[in-house]
DNA sequence: CAAAGGTTACGATTGAATTCGTAACCATAA
DNA sequence: TTATGGTTACGAATTCAATCGTAACCTTTG
């Protein structure tokens, strides 16, 4: 059960087009096209291509009722981060949430970042 | 500078190995692969290529005394944990450590392991 | 010394990720 | 209607990850 979803992991090229759908909202070949150029210089028909595949692989939905295409993340930007989450805590962390939790934390966290941090767990104490 | 180490990201097999590694220390060939042997149905020269391959990108280091080689982690466990969570961080949390620690704790995650990281915190404090 | 068995090295295969060029396709403006 | 320009689709090339078969190479024991 609950097969449809998760299976799938975005590779690297793919999470950075989620990215940018998070971002903006649905949108076309065209629109994301103009936001990845002011970062990487990726051919049009690349990022196309990109989008075919992972619509392929059901990691994004289109409207295909106009010309142009508009794409959209399938799934939500807290759904994919608790996945790619989960999948690190496996394969690097032996399972151990805690464990990853203190390497994240480092001289390079923020105070401010700190405070979120505890508000969380203070949050969690009810 | 410091370009010789973090560069390389291990890969999903690589990862394995290296975990391997970290709990065994020096092994040969033989020994990693017995390990292997009892999760997956990896062959013997399989885990000698990746180990070879893995060589070549100074993820480990070896030992050629002796007929059997003995393999060796490079970095430590820590290190490569780090490293592999900053790339996450980076990558799918906008670079928000803050971020990444809320969605890693959640409902599934113990008493226990959120004490831990509420020790962490308080050790910062000061 | 020679055979046997374990070990490394090499090379080939498969599949996925990434990248684009080019063709095919349509909608609309002239 | 036809040409133009933007869009999608297709397919090819490249690279890397992962896997393994086979050859070459010791080393030690009979």
């Amino acid at each position: 059960m609950a097969r449809g979803k998760s299976a799938v992991k975005p590779t690297e090229a793919e999470l950075s087009l989620l990215n940018i759908l998070w971002q903006m909202g649905p949108a076309t070949v065209r629109q994301i096209h103009e936001v990845v150029s002011t970062t990487q210089t990726t051919g049009y028909t690349t990022v196309l291509k990109i989008l075919q595949i992972m619509h392929e692989k059901s990691l994004v939905i289109r409207d295909e009722t106009n010309r142009a295409h508009v794409y959209a993340a399938a799934n939500s930007e807290m759904y994919t981060q608790s996945s790619l989450i989960k999948d690190l805590i496996s394969k690097a962390f032996g399972g151990s949430t805690s464990k990853l939790v203190m390497r994240a934390i480092d001289e390079s966290t923020s105070a401010e970042e700190i405070n979120d941090i505890r508000q969380l767990l203070n949050s969690l104490e009810k």
